[in-house]
RNA sequence: GCGAAAGUGGCGGAACUGGUAGACGCGCUGGAUUUAGGUUCCAGUGGGUAACCCCGUGAGGGUUCGAGUCCCUCCUUUCGCACCA
């Protein structure tokens, strides 16, 4: 054994070792327990960044403290390897996306084993290949015959620099959700898959969804958005002809308070208004711009103008006017919303900015103040009984609704009605670097879908994006083809899929690898659902949506037996690094990376300032970020791997925070965890060149070899809960380094002490092995085992090492701590009691005053209370 | 505004079931080793006090023999969603 720990060749000597034997391509195996652990695979962006390193740390523990534990472990990794990155570097470089993406996922797979994970690279993908997405456009077409995918033609999102369409989830605050640009609105044909069919399904079953977060359900529980109301038309005249105008509302009891109906700018009565009406289509064209740019600024700025058209309320017949408001959006429920400003908050500030009329028609008993239709109150708002509302007065929410309802469907002018605020998923993508949707347009036979055995539809791979729209427009080799049906000269489709498709399904592929007879097979039955999914809680709505709606899809097709694909879902949390700034002259700021900066300290150790190293001037601290290039406060992954070795990266990422808790880094954290693995590896040298011994402890031991050995057996059993139940691996590894501090006082160097110290060491190299598996590979042969470690079981504690023969009590007296006491294990609690108040310290409290009470916690405590 | 989580030393965090607050680590202070720096080792490190002790988990109340933990009110921060009808 080396006397000096060389991560570097440690390291490098476990992983030959465990890539000669193939160690981590598992097989199914009916006979064993299968778990599978998945991290969100990477998209191949260059490098890896560390957000990467603590989620694969994170699955690795898992998985390598799993496999000890006697299950066949499946973890996989691939690469999410469509999309835009690839584009733009391509216009940037002038290299096709293919290559570029494929020298990405090289670079990125050789940092990923420096790593040490324990992957199954036999199961490898990318989902830029065709033996992949053949799959997605299958699935596709199959969905097209389900009618589950469907064309439609409509408003969608416009996102002017990506030149694409955005699904609605992925816009945010009216801005493209990966370049941040403004949204506008066009209408573009496009396909579209059916998840509001599944919003009911995937609501309910987040109830029944113990492993995954409270958050991770509330979120998603937000974005289906199930409201329950009435839907209900106000007729109208238009150009001699009788039509209906159409919303939705939660409050129906309100409709007697309905003084105008408001429209969005793009709703078509606001654009039949506007033709003959400058002003107005002004306006119109104002909210359009309006809401996609100032969707932070415009908060509270509520804007209308009338139409100038009328409507009938559909109960009193009342004309009512219809107003074009910037507050009403298009894509929810009707685009149409009835304004009852005395109780809708919103409503009031445009009737009163408006001088719109303002109605009470609800009452609820008590509130104050009473209702005056000059100042809004938050009772307005609420539920109580109606007034001056003719037939209906006297009721309450839930009777009004009925009635309410009720006589509309009479007239056939409404009728109850859930809402959802799901949308259905638009997959089509005008870009290049994505899966082909399979159709053809014919001539004659409009849009025919590719037949089977035509598939894959390849995506040629050589073409370079310049920024002028979609490059397989200009591709004949690709566009041209033959009709399926007629036979006759067609043109293929160039639109291309949402990458979220590709990523909806690759877990169900790693669990069927290489099957090019078909998308999935039974294997992905023994495997399914994923045991532990880990990841960023950015794709909580998103992703994890759009699998559980893809996964439901197959299994009601089916081609597999689960409905929910992840079991459980740990989303970890982000990676935090100092940003250091100083201000330049124009009023820009210059970043620094932390590397470069040297922090000032007080005699206590708190931060009083930082300066440049180069020039020694102060910079200023603006607090803890995600690491990003323009705050310059990224780490290297590789670089740190050089300098410590990956054990040491791995044991501070675990041992530094929680998993689901931001990381803050620390250069001198690292330090800390490459201390620790250089003292630990000192340790075992120190015991192992004064002769091996073994560690089968037997025979009579004094106090204090009996004192280290439980606490090296209660180590192992808090050490097992946290790996296991509780899933938090800080902890586990404060509680090693705990006992290790006990370890080294212990100087014992006779033949059972030696053996004493020969299986404490034994076991903290076990535990800590899914953390620091390559020193754990070593250490483990040099304490004289010749099986590998990967495959050795999980140790478990011995009860003989766990009994304790006297217990430390402490006493408190009216629940202040006073004094302690050490009491044999079998006492009664009688007896504890008489040794507790026969204490002196415990006698000088109490002297005097008469007890009137005491509790004994067994094991633990006692209380006198006087 | 709605939903969720969180506020504990100089810092990251621990305290899992209501039972010794601050485990473990970083940083800092002192000492030993070293020509020096680094490494390594030893000791100390919540605040107040000479000490006995007292005070301390965002603020204020409550329940309890006992509260960081449970309940109520409030404040702050973070994350997600949001003119959602």
């Amino acid at each position: 054994m080396q006397p000096q720990y060389e991560p570097s060749v440690v390291e490098a000597e476990a992983q030959a070792f465990w890539a000669d034997r193939r160690a981590f391509a598992v097989k199914e195996d009916p006979n064993r327990q299968s778990y599978y652990c998945l991290c969100m695979f990477p998209y191949p962006s260059g490098r890896l960044h560390m957000g990467h390193v603590r989620n694969y740390t994170i699955g690795d523990v898992i998985t390598r403290f799993l496999r000890m534990q006697g299950y066949n472990v499946l973890q996989p990794m691939g690469w999410d390897a469509f999309g835009l990155p690839a584009e733009n570097a391509a216009m940037k470089n002038g290299v096709p996306p293919a290559k570029w993406t494929y020298e990405n996922i090289a670079y990125m797979k050789r940092q990923l084993q420096s790593l040490g994970f324990a992957l199954d690279w036999d199961r490898e993908l990318a989902t830029c290949q065709p033996e992949y997405y053949r799959w997605n456009q299958w699935l596709f077409l199959k969905m097209l015959e389900k009618g589950i995918a469907y064309r439609k033609t409509g408003v969608v999102n416009w996102d002017p620099i990506d030149q694409t369409v955005l699904a609605n989830e992925q816009v945010i605050d009216g801005r493209g959700w990966r370049t941040g640009a403004p949204v506008e609105k066009r209408e573009i044909p496009m396909y579209y898959l059916r998840i509001t069919d599944y919003a009911q399904d995937l609501l309910d079953a987040l109830n029944d969804m113990p492993g995954w977060p409270e958050r991770v359900r509330a979120m998603q529980a937000n974005w289906i958005g199930r409201s329950e109301g009435v839907r209900l038309s106000f007729p109208y005249e238009l150009g001699g002809e009788q039509r209906l105008l159409s919303v939705f509302t939660t409050r129906a009891d309100t409709l007697m308070g309905v003084t105008f109906v408001a429209v969005a700018a793009e709703h078509p009565l606001a654009t039949y208004a506007a033709q003959s009406n400058p002003q107005l289509a002004a306006f119109i064209e104002e909210c359009k711009r309006g809401t996609a740019q100032e969707a932070e600024i415009a908060l509270m700025e509520k804007k209308g103008m009338p139409t100038g058209l009328f409507v009938d309320h559909p109960v009193s017949g009342e004309r009512v006017p219809v107003w074009v408001g910037n507050y009403v959006l298009m894509t929810y429920g009707e685009g149409a919303v009835m304004g009852v400003p005395g109780h809708d908050e919103r409503d009031f500030a445009f009737a009163l900015k408006y001088n719109l009329p303002i109605k009470q028609v609800i009452e609820v008993a008590g509130a104050e103040p009473a209702f005056t239709d000059q100042q809004w109150h938050p009772w307005y708002a609420e539920h109580g009984t109606l007034i001056h509302s003719g037939k209906y007065d006297g009721l309450d929410y839930q009777q009004a609704v009925d009635a309410i309802a009720a006589d509309l469907k009479a007239k056939s002018l409404g009728d109850k009605h859930v809402q959802w605020r799901l949308r259905d998923w638009g997959i089509s993508r005008q870009r290049y670097w994505g899966c082909p949707i399979p159709l053809i347009h014919c001539p004659k036979c409009d849009v025919v879908p590719v037949p089977e055995e035509d598939l894959p539809v390849v995506l040629p791979e050589g073409l370079v994006p310049d920024g002028s729209g979609n490059p397989l427009n200009k591709t004949p080799s690709f566009l041209d083809c033959k009709c399926p049906k007629c036979g006759g000269p067609a043109r293929r489709e160039t639109d291309t899929m949402d990458t979220f498709v590709d990523s909806s399904w690759y877990f169900l592929r790693f669990a069927s690898a290489k099957n090019d007879k078909a998308m999935v097979d039974e294997r992905a039955n023994y495997w399914s659902p994923v045991n532990q999914y880990i990841g960023g809680i950015e794709h909580a709505i998103l992703h994890l949506l759009y699998a559980r709606f893809w996964t439901r899809v197959m299994h009601d097709m089916g081609l597999v037996k689960v409905q929910e694909p992840f079991q459980n879902l740990l989303t970890q949390g982000m990676v935090l690094n100092d940003i250091y700034s100083r201000r330049t002259g124009e009023g820009a700021i210059e970043y620094f990376n932390p590397a470069d900066v040297t922090v000032q300290v007080d005699a206590k150790g708190a931060r009083i300032g930082a300066t440049l190293n180069s020039d020694g001037q102060p910079v200023e601290w603006e607090g803890m970020r995600t690491m990003s290039k323009s705050k310059n406060n990224g780490v290297d992954p590789t670089k740190l791997v050089e300098q410590y070795g990956a054990d040491s990266v791995r044991l501070f990422m675990m041992f530094k925070a929680p998993p689901e808790d931001t990381l803050e880094w620390s250069d001198d954290g690292v330090e800390g965890a490459s201390r620790f693995m250089r003292r630990l590896w000192r340790m075992v040298h120190e015991h192992v060149t004064a002769g091996l011994v073994s560690g089968a402890v037997s025979g009579e031991l004094t106090d204090e070899q009996r004192n280290v050995r439980r606490a090296a057996h209660s180590t192992l059993q808090k050490v097992t809960d946290d790996l296991g139940r509780r899933r938090v691996f800080n902890t586990a590894i404060a509680a090693v380094m705990e006992f290790m501090n006990t370890l080294s006082k212990f100087e014992d160097q006779s033949p059972q002490g030696r053996a004493v110290r020969q299986e404490a060491l034994e076991l903290v190299v076990q535990m800590l092995s899914p953390i620091v598996p390559h020193a754990g590979h070593a250490l483990w042969r040099a304490l004289g085992h010749s099986d590998p470690l990967i495959d050795h079981p999980w140790p478990q504690p011995d009860p003989a090492a766990l009994v304790r023969d006297s217990i430390d009590v402490v006493i408190q007296v009216n629940g202040k701590l006073r004094s302690q006491i050490t009491v044999e294990a079998s006492a009664t609690e009688q007896q504890i009691r008489e040794a507790a108040l026969a204490d002196s310290t415990v006698q000088k409290w109490i002297e005097g005053k008469p007890v009137r009470k005491v509790i004994v916690v067994k094991g633990k405590l006692v209380n006198v209370v006087v």
